[in-house]
RNA sequence: GGAGGGGUAGCAAAGUGGUCAAAUGCUCCUGACUGUAAAUCAGGCGACUUCGGUCUUCGAAGGUUCAAAUCCUUCCCCCUCCA
């Protein structure tokens, strides 16, 4: 094991704040491996880029030796949320709960060592919590003190919706940390409260409090948002290689420069002296090489090239090749292809000129088209569609 | 329990009997320029249409009216103050 300061050091490496420092040079001190706690909602059972900032300073702990906790919360999962428009957290139920926990773990053993992971399940103990229990837990904390939260303080001024039970999660999450006795959370900086929560609860009960460390926040690919499923900003490590690629291709150039921050350990100063796009090809062939690998990468990056610098056709084109007509009317076809929602989509697409045919763009919103021989429809800058009528 | 304010398109926010498929901003989509970057510019952003219109939409359901997002009734939900 490395000593306590080489350990520090690298744990320290691109977080925002370690709550408080003193208290885990003593866990470190010690000698045994610390229980790291992460926490997880299996509702949206996507991993994106935005989790893999945690996951990332997980897998450092792991590999000096810590074992890390993977909470699925999937109590609360059950539950749901009636509260926020946009965030709706709708209740799932025990089966949903389970297929994506699966998914989950899946995913998170991309990057997090199976060994060093021990995998738990909050309705394990919540669900067996007797009502006693949650009032006693309830009383730990005050509105006022609900209230300093970020979200919750500005939701309360702006007269927006805050249900009862959000008020529940912060203790229902601190509850969990006195349960499984962790020395160590980690979480965004979104998370903070709930965190500090784990150790008000764990004092109380007259544990030794965990150390929290909170991480920054990735911004999506709109560069201005968290990166987040529902705002559908994000990259999912599951993705297609080209869309990783793609994806990270499109993004700013102030942008790419926060993905390197806080998705590589690379130096800063060396990217800056690159051309900003050659910059982000790199950055792009990490990211895929690291969730698939170098091979892969490459393959995405010529690929990526051929199609948008060279203006050739992308090699794997969807297509439906058993159309009985040979002669369709075009925007029928885009509708029944799915390239569109609805007509007056498709007439509006080709008025703008987005929507070409063999690379000819085509102006006629009732053109009618042959296809006896395959013909490739291209809809926008990036959606492809290969037709042939059934011989 | 009492008093008051409010629920409008993805979000924010106008509109308070006809000119409202609903201003404006953001997001988003398309095109130009590029590096599928940013910025900028142009266009668009309910559906169907024989391009004349037609149909569905302003918390829900009814009603008044030639005509309702706008008025009335009931219901649901949110917020503030009082208790």
């Amino acid at each position: 094991m490395k000593s306590v300061n080489e350990q520090l050091e690298i744990i320290k490496r691109g977080l925002v704040e370690l709550i408080p420092e003193k208290e885990l040079i003593e866990k470190l001190r010690s000698g045994r491996p610390l229980k790291i706690k992460w926490g997880a909602d299996p509702s949206a059972p996507d991993i994106h880029l935005g989790h893999t900032v945690v996951l990332n300073k997980l897998r450092q702990l792991q590999d000096l030796g810590h074992e890390v906790i993977f909470l699925v919360g999937d109590f609360t999962a059950m539950i749901g949320d009636p509260t926020g428009k946009s965030e709706t957290r709708k209740a799932l139920t025990k089966k949903e709960v389970e297929t994506n926990a699966k998914t989950y773990q899946e995913q998170v053993f991309k990057i997090l060592d199976k060994k060093k992971t021990k995998v738990v399940f909050n309705s394990t103990w919540l669900s067996k919590m007797a009502l006693m229990d949650l009032v006693k837990l309830a009383s730990q904390c005050t509105v006022a003190r609900m209230l300093e939260r970020k979200d919750f303080k500005e939701r309360f001024k702006n007269e927006s919706d805050i249900s009862i039970l959000e008020f529940l999660y912060p203790l229902f999450q601190g509850h969990d940390s006195v349960y499984l006795k962790a020395d160590l959370e980690v979480g965004g900086t979104d998370q903070k409260f709930n965190l500090l929560m784990g150790r008000t609860l764990q004092q109380r009960a007259g544990f030794e409090p965990q150390v929290v460390l909170t991480l920054p926040l990735l911004e999506g690919t709109d560069g201005t948002n968290k990166m987040s499923k529902s705002l559908d900003n994000y990259i999912g490590i599951t993705e297609l290689p080209k869309e990783i690629f793609g994806k990270i291709m499109s993004i700013s150039d102030g942008l790419m420069m926060r993905y390197y921050e806080l998705l590589t350990d690379l130096p800063l100063e060396g990217i800056k002296t690159l051309h900003p796009k050659e910059a982000k090809v790199q950055l792009a062939k990490i990211l895929v090489a690291r969730f698939y690998d170098e091979k892969t990468a490459a393959q995405a990056a010529s690929e990526f090239n051929s199609v948008f610098a060279q203006k050739n056709m992308p090699q794997d084109i969807p297509q439906k090749l058993d159309f009985i007509e040979k002669e369709v009317k075009l925007i029928d076809l885009l509708l029944t292809i799915k390239l569109v929602t609805s007509k007056a989509e498709a007439k509006r697409l080709i008025h703008q000129g987005g929507v070409s045919v063999d690379g000819v763009v085509i102006n006629d919103e009732n053109a009618m088209l042959n296809i006896n021989e395959t013909r490739t429809i291209r809809v926008g800058k990036r959606k492809f569609y290969q037709v042939k009528a059934k011989q």
